[in-house]
DNA sequence: GGGATTCTGGAGCGATCGCTCAGGTAGTGT
DNA sequence: ACACTACCTGAGCGATCGCTCCAGAATCCC
């Protein structure tokens, strides 16, 4: 091993061009992302993005996959339906722009065919956590959690809101609600 | 009323170049729609998007609205959860683009404060249609309609696949999902 | 016909884009 | 100190962007 100083160096700014371009896509959104913007962004000059990164696009395309690895395990460490509502709502009131930064590489994923294993990976992390969560109800979680997650892109969705339908998921019979809402 | 052959001359072209928008947008996306290749798609001169239109943005948004007018029209017009169901296996199986540029425009008016109307006249729509079809479950069908539009962007979903998630969402107990799943 | 209005479209300006490249800087091994 | 190598960067190229401008063609009103 080489505890090269230049090499650690590098790899330094390589990471900050990453979080750099999510900023910028969370703020300003996917057509944002431009050389000169992520850089300005991470205060590097910018031939530097084409330094560390073959091209524009594979920077984006690395962010999106690391913005897909910290979906996949924030929902992999959910455990139960209200810590998940309790996502949801936090997705909903303080996270609305990164929520909104991940549509658009999702919808950039939807996209290219490239990025196909993308999409898999976030619709297999949602599909398992549903099975875990409700297995008889697997299909219906996982459309109200992407259902909800849109919705947090959208307007403000409390908690109770999010505990409300998630229960109406799993709930025996409908007449069933009158019981409790607010927990 | 006068019938200047002037004006019906242009306003063809107008809405020419609209649907040429939404075209680009389906098959490239948002960040495709530039005045030069609107107007290759509509086959005019460049300078007439900026004639009939003071800028490409606002013929962006005018389009917008316009996607927006039709997705509200066609939930107003659902019957049933049956009829829901199959609209959502059209939207995945044929209209998949189409679905792509309602995100891409939906994301748009995600993001810009000046079209938030946009964003509330879309919820507001699959919220009514909700309370028409589930008003005891209004919420939760709300929800796992917008997941499944989400889904159908994403991979095909199967006529069956969206019945079963909507049965599941009406459904008196869970237990009784293993009367009939394959209809 | 003449004149006003509406539409058409080519030229081009300043700005920004992704990207290339030659040369400068700094840490490494001896 | 030295050459060596890996890391870094400013300048700039060609392409495209939104948009302005203006001269000409088409059409309606009189």
């Amino acid at each position: 091993m080489s505890p090269d100083g230049r090499r650690a160096k590098g790899a330094l700014r390589r990471r900050a061009l990453l979080e750099a371009t999510l900023r910028v896509v969370g703020r300003e959104g996917v057509a944002a992302v431009s050389q000169r913007a992520v850089a300005a962004e991470a205060d590097v000059p910018p031939s530097a993005v084409l330094y560390y990164f073959p091209s524009v696009d594979s920077l984006l395309v690395t962010a999106l996959r690391e913005v897909n690895d910290r979906y996949c395990a924030e929902l992999a460490a959910v455990t139960s339906l209200a810590d998940l509502a309790s996502h949801v709502a936090r997705w909903a009131t303080q996270d609305r722009d990164r929520v909104i930064a991940e549509y658009e590489l999702w919808l950039l994923a939807a996209r290219r065919a490239d990025l196909r294993d993308e999409l898999r990976r976030w619709d297999d992390a949602v599909d398992a956590l549903a099975a875990r969560l409700a297995p008889e109800r697997a299909e219906v979680l996982a459309a109200a959690l992407n259902g909800l997650y849109l919705r947090a892109a959208t307007v403000g969705t409390t908690h109770t809101d999010a505990a409300r339908v998630f229960d109406a998921v799993v709930v025996t019979s409908p007449s069933s609600k009158l019981g409790k809402s607010g927990h």
